[in-house]
DNA sequence: TTGATATAGTCCAAATAGGACCAGCGTCAA
DNA sequence: TTGACGCTGGTCCTATTTGGACTATATCAA
């Protein structure tokens, strides 16, 4: 019986029991592809190498248990599954670690920001870049929106991807303004 | 005359020279409460033992220059100013370096998304006190619009304020759809 | 037959966060 | 007037986190 010491956990070790909080057997793998599809919608993706590294230091607590999975005779995978106290832990996170304010890292806007050294024409181009991405991205969610919506149990997960729809709808507008700002500052007479 | 080697500098590092790239010589102190105010809309910003370390760094290959400035007779502090060759390598950077895709961590959406261990009375709370947050926020930043705006010089971190608004403006209305959509789902049957 | 891509990881260096600590000064209240 | 607290201006240390290089095998396509 493994003695759950209440060592704190990481921001990354509770987001990797919010995966496994879905119910299924995942490997290190998995964990990051599911990260990189859905985690990354609303917080960052860890590295694989962290997410391998939080794995272990979930199972020493007792947090998650893992057995191996024979692939072929050669190779075999570890899976892991949350168990009782790692969900209680997670929950016990969720309740009373307090919630920080989002943390946006916009590598477009900081071209706007330092816009006295980059060109405008350069910088509607990084702009218009953007905002076309971030379209293809919408396209995208709508796909994701009809798989999710398929399972059951998935409907805050679904809520998240109806939220990032409308988040990226607002991030191609805002694009589209901001190209408009940057074509009246020209035609005023801002000095240099 | 210092070499300027070539080195690849850190996103932090680009990040302090373009605080810096706005004329004003600014201590490590400085710098800290600029970053906080101004790029932590669109960035992270940095901690401050980050930004010393910077500093340092930038110094070497002669990106910034620094002078002491005696405070009184027993402390003084050092600031730093860029110098072409800082800004010239920020322009390249800026130039050459490609861009990524914005990053976001939010927190409150990390409670939605984990919405099957919440319990909806607390989830409902916590956004509520976002929409709260971000609604005083928008008030700050409506603030600093004419603060910024009075200036010369800054054109472009005025678009970053504008757009800023328009961020926040949709991060409201995102969570009184967020509200809304919670409603709808407690009132039909999702079975738990 | 060669090469790309997906699976399933490990390892390491460098970047980054974040808190503890230090010191002096100013201010406000008890 | 003494003490508490906060602001300025940092340093130092540890833990976290990233990101790339590396190892293998299997599978599919040109």
């Amino acid at each position: 019986m493994p003695q759950q010491k209440s060592t704190k956990l990481s921001g990354t070790a509770n987001a990797v029991l919010g995966l496994l909080s879905f119910g299924t057997e995942l490997s290190g793998y998995d964990l990051k592809k599911w990260a990189d599809h859905s985690l990354s919608l609303f917080f960052w993706s860890p590295a694989s190498s962290q997410i391998y590294a939080e794995l272990r230091r979930l199972e020493a607590p007792g947090y998650v248990t893992s057995r191996q999975v024979p692939q072929d005779d050669l190779r075999n995978k570890r899976v892991y599954r949350i168990t009782d106290a790692g969900r209680q832990q997670l929950i016990t996170w969720l309740e009373t670690e307090d919630i920080g304010s989002p943390m946006l890292k916009h590598p477009v806007l900081m071209r706007v920001w330092l816009g006295h050294l980059v060109g405008s024409d350069r910088l509607r181009e990084v702009i218009e870049e953007h905002r076309d991405r971030t379209t293809a991205r919408l396209e995208d969610l709508h796909r994701d929106l009809d798989i999710v919506a398929a399972r059951e149990n998935w409907a805050y997960p679904e809520l998240i991807i109806r939220w990032s729809e409308r988040y990226y709808e607002a991030e191609r507008d805002n694009a589209e303004q901001l190209l408009l700002e940057l074509d009246a500052m020209e035609r005023s007479p801002t000095p240099r």
